[in-house]
DNA sequence: CTGAAAGCGCTTACAG
DNA sequence: CTGAAAGCGCTTACAG
């Protein structure tokens, strides 16, 4: 490894030409002879050089690093499968691009925003992921003003300059009524994600209008923060009503998981007494009693969508909003028709 | 935002003195009178200024940056609730000493690797972390040839320059067949994670043992890769046999889960016909039905611990090995006497 | 098509 | 205790 003390200086020499012009080589830059071009990248690779990233950095102002900050808390972020999933698909096409990514984990908010300003004050990243998409979202306008690239996960409510990469859960939900209302379900009920974030109320939203469409009064919808404690909490009170529902929509796994639970606590037979759907299509949701009947997105995908998105934002100045295929419902075991007493 | 045109040739010429003595103060360097050096200080912060970590990184050959590579399927990643508390853990002490935490997640060994290459070579980092300890691991005396300070979760079983930060869960098992012991059972079976991770192998030896001293003959293991889907497999097998176990220990919580579908799928009743055990206790094992008795670890705290100790390895050149409490048996509902027939 | 030089914004011996 | 200068290793106008 003394690989490392080589600079672009010995072969600049070896090659019997100025640092600029191995400069201009290895940047595919015009006004290198095809034939010198050749020969001094040759000569590079034989040598075993590679032109430091910092100085780089330094000379372009730009760090090759993408940044991802995530305002959860530390006692819950394991539960949810979405970020790594989302983070695999991120780091699958960034790896090919000499890119990295640059996450953070914080508690709150405001961290949260900190954490944004001092990634780009600092130069650690050139471009950002937004996810988890409030209403008014404050990072909207703080990121604009900074003048970092951005890609945003899913369209803000508020005006943005930056591309957006969708994927339509409302479909999803809508799916997931319909099959229930198919199967002759009239009290359904939705355990909702918190109603701060866009996916959150957005969800809840198909929910309520898809009942509407299906001639169905206004099934009740809990809002939670998304936690398996608080999927739980509702699905309990839902249950203890007299007139209780005979399904429930979840707006993640791992709360309709807890709601499983939760019903045969009580005695209720899934589906028999009680139908139950899911959102994300994570893994365990095939392997848990019985199979749960879910929303399949695919994070991967968005993650990989997302980093395009960034990288074409930041090479081309521009870069149009994508649409991932919709959420799709895949039908399992926990719904079913609604038994007789 | 026009903080970001200032450069410490800015703030010297307002106080007065030259760059080195700015960077000086600005570093805690002796040499500077304690009244210049805060007039200094104030006067840059006065100006919104700090210094370029761009500039910094090249002077300094430093990149204030630390590095994971977690080599995961990328299609179950999600599934394992490890690595994103691990992860908070980590960058709650990160967060404090103005360094950030660059993530990989890489689909198999070989790209692991290359990647903590790259990551190196680039000088995109100053440290790594090196989790999944596999028998025979490579990546100890590869990094250690590169001279990258690290730290390992758990201890190799290659000889080791590095400091290890461990926490010993084999006591967790082995808390575990006491307690199924005490019991009454004894057709005890283990679902092991897989044999090449260190962490795998050792809770699966842990169990043997705790068996033997018990006075059991051996219990079955079944080795898987730790995936839910094997989970569930290894777990069918199990209950499959003429003369199947009335206890099962899983190397972790969602294989735990997928078991105890499995049983319930098969008509046995948790924990009258099977108890159950899970380890790592998950958010969720508390929210299943019946609730999980599993082992309990504290990932978030590992990674401060881990973070702090690869910092202090960083700074002094040397770092203690340090142990985390051990992990602690939590009986939950899942286990029980074994019911007669 | 090619070279010599300045610049990116810090840090760090070296003098004084 | 303080200053002037070189150096970190690239990139990029500017000349030719």
């Amino acid at each position: 490894m003394t690989a490392r003390k080589l600079t672009i200086a010995d072969v600049a020499e070896r090659a019997g030409v100025s640092k600029g012009l191995v400069s201009f080589a290895l940047n595919d830059r015009p006004g290198v002879a095809p034939a010198t071009r050749e020969r001094i990248l040759r000569i590079a690779s034989e040598m075993g050089w590679s032109p430091s990233l910092r100085a780089r950095s330094l000379s372009t102002r730009r760090s090759f690093a993408l940044g991802l900050v995530i305002a959860r808390d530390p006692e819950v972020i394991g539960s949810d499968p979405f970020f790594p999933s989302f983070i695999a698909g991120v780091e699958s096409v960034l790896s090919t691009e000499g890119r990295v990514l640059v996450l953070s984990v914080v508690p709150d908010q405001e961290a949260e925003l900190m954490t944004y300003k001092s990634l780009v004050a600092d130069g650690r990243v050139d471009g950002v992921f937004v996810s988890d998409l409030r209403h008014d979202d404050i990072r909207i306008p703080v990121l604009e003003e900074l003048g970092i690239p951005a890609v945003t996960l899913g369209v803000p409510d508020v005006p943005s300059p930056f591309p957006a990469v969708t994927i339509d859960d409302a479909v999803g939900i809508r799916a997931a009524v319909e099959h229930l209302v198919a199967l002759g379900h009239t009290r359904i009920a939705h355990v909702a994600g918190a109603a701060r974030f866009l996916h959150g109320s957005r969800r809840r939203g198909a929910f309520e209008q898809a009942m509407r469409d299906a001639g169905l009064e206004a099934g009740q919808s809990v809002d939670t923060d998304f936690s398996i404690a608080e999927g739980s909490a509702a699905t309990r009170r839902l249950l203890a009503q007299a007139e209780r529902p005979t399904a429930i929509i979840y707006a993640n796994d791992p709360m309709a998981i807890a709601g499983l639970a939760v019903a045969q606590e009580l005695g209720l037979r899934v589906p028999h007494d009680l139908s139950i759907t899911g959102f994300d299509d994570t893994d365990i949701s095939r392997y848990v009693f019985p199979a749960l009947t879910t929303v399949g997105t695919d994070p991967a995908e968005w993650g990989r969508a997302a980093a395009r998105s960034l990288l074409r934002l930041m090479e081309a100045g521009e870069s149009d909003d994508v649409a991932l295929p919709s959420a799709e419902l895949v039908v399992r075991r926990s719904t079913a028709a609604p038994g007789r007493p």
